[in-house]
RNA sequence: GGCCCGUUCGUCUAUCGGUUAGGACGCCAGGUUUUCAACCUGGAAAGACGAGUUCGAUUCUCGUACGGGCUGCCA
């Protein structure tokens, strides 16, 4: 094994759905490890039992699946390693950087309170820091890191740079919690040591913590990771992004009709940049991506950037890839399967389709004439345009294109024509063929739809429209 | 309250002391056109504020303001 080797991890914990910022951080730790032939690892912060489900972890499991972040390895939960752990609080609790503690919740809450009321710090300060064994009494207690508090302590972020917080501005954190299971402070510490993970990518709310976990690997003898932590990302209006901000969980952008890949373009665009480069591959986002180019100020989330990266995303995906990334927005958003019949027109149509939607519900109205059957359904925009003239035109149309050869040429030759003996212009008869064909107004090419269509299928739908 | 972090066009960002402060999205105008979209051309648009260091600050330092985070037997 290569001792050199990057290790990232994702370490969400299960209380909800894969949250945008967590996807963000997950693409992160992904794109930097794969990038430099690592290893990424996931890992389930499940120590609070109250509030982690199994939904929970299957919804990140989904999110992480759909957005294309494969982990190496098992799905490591927090839980499962209480044990280890706890032992590791048992190590430095005999090796003296740890101590029991008696202080009940209410005797700490009462101090808070009292502490609050005054205007003074909030920092806990234990009586049993060093009490001696002999005075313990009977009773459950936590156990509880002997932070210094003198000094200070230095967090070495490869985002956020030195950061320094002096020593009596830590308590003691609690490591171990009176029923014997684990604190997150703790175990985030063991897990990514025993996993050994090189570089923790993680929300800047983590910074302040990271001070006191630095004690835990002090106290242990062992390495600190590269830690960088990320600006966490902002709704529109600045605030910090929350339900009133609309789509939060990943598996709504899902459902909004949103590629996977335009999904990482963005994010990874959200909080990090390589020069001006703005629409980039995979490919190149691996090759690209670095600690550095890590920017330090909270980003907003903008839709319309994301459907423009989206659009052209899907401008410069292979037509069959559209196509399945299409099919599977449908199963998420519960609409029928695809006809095979329709997914070969669907296939034969999606250089012009791809091109001019921005989303997969775009493509979908866009693909209206090939989705939709006869009878055709027309809005008011459509039924407006095919007026007792236009119907009679339509119905002058079809025979001509009984025998005609079926090439964009010929059609373009034949429509103009017909425009012409009637002394007006093709852009006139546009409106009522789209209507025949499509049943909207808003339509892909006229000549696009025919050539797809093919003959029978346009001439039965024309004779639709005309009487 | 204490501590920590942040602040360049509306938004995402480039800039490693010297630039007409660049790009992208969006917006506005024009063009193309077969509707919508797309596309092409052009335009408006930024260094939070105040000091200091320097020949010279967006860039370095300090302060202020504003925003965010932490301050849990949550993660």
């Amino acid at each position: 094994m290569n001792s050199d080797q990057v290790v990232t991890r994702f370490a969400p914990s299960p209380t909800g759905y894969l949250h945008i910022g967590g996807a963000r951080t997950a693409l992160f730790n992904w794109l930097f490890a794969r990038g430099r032939g690592g290893k990424f690892l996931l890992r389930i912060e499940d120590t609070d039992r109250a509030r982690s489900t199994p939904e929970a972890t299957a919804a990140i499991l989904k999110g992480m699946d759909w957005l294309g972040l494969d982990h190496d390895g098992e799905v490591i939960s927090q839980f499962d390693r209480a044990d280890r752990h706890a032992e590791v609080a048992h190590e430095m609790l005999a090796s003296g950087h740890a101590y029991k503690c008696f202080a009940t919740q209410d005797e700490i809450q009462a101090f808070r309170d009292a502490a609050k009321a005054e205007g003074k710090s909030t920092l806990y300060r234990s009586p049993w820091r060093d009490a001696a064994a002999d005075t313990h009494p009977d009773a459950p207690y936590v156990v509880r890191l002997k932070a210094p508090r003198e000094g200070a302590t230095v967090i070495k972020d490869a985002v956020q740079g030195d950061v320094t917080i002096r020593n009596d501005q830590l308590d003691d954190m609690i490591c171990l919690r009176s029923d014997g299971t684990p604190t997150y402070m703790l175990a985030v510490v063991v897990d990514d040591h025993d996993m050994g993970v090189t570089h923790a990518i993680r929300g800047d709310d983590h910074l302040n913590n990271a001070a006191r976990q630095m004690l835990v690997y002090q106290a242990m003898g062992w390495d600190i990771p590269v830690w960088a932590h990320i600006p966490l990302i902002h709704g529109a209006d600045g605030k910090k992004l929350s339900k009133r901000h609309g789509a939060l969980g990943v598996e709504e952008y899902q459902a909004l009709g949103y590629p996977a890949q335009a999904m990482r373009n963005y994010l990874a665009r959200l909080g990090w940049s390589h020069g001006d480069d703005e629409f980039f591959s995979d490919a190149q986002a691996l090759e690209w991506f670095d600690l550095k180019g890590i920017g330090k100020s909270p980003a907003r989330f903008d839709f319309k950037k994301l459907d423009n990266l989206s659009g052209q995303h899907l401008s410069a995906m292979e037509d069959e890839a559209v196509l399945a990334a299409y099919e599977a927005f449908r199963s998420v958003t519960g609409e029928d399967m695809l006809h095979p019949q329709k997914r070969d027109l669907l296939l034969k149509a999606m250089p012009v389709l791809k091109t001019s939607a921005k989303t997969f519900p775009q493509l979908t109205e866009k693909a209206r004439f090939i989705l939709a059957d006869r009878p055709l359904e027309r809005d008011e925009k459509a039924q407006g345009a095919l007026d007792e003239v236009s119907r009679s035109i339509l119905k002058e149309l079809t025979p001509q294109l009984q025998n005609v050869s079926w090439d964009r040429n010929t059609l373009e030759t034949v429509l103009n024509d017909l425009a012409e003996a009637h002394g007006t212009k093709f852009g006139k008869l546009a409106a009522p063929l789209r209507a025949a064909l499509a049943g909207r107004a808003a339509t892909p090419s006229v000549f696009d739809m025919m050539l797809v269509l093919g003959p029978d299928e346009t001439i039965a739908r024309l004779k639709d429209a005309a009487t």
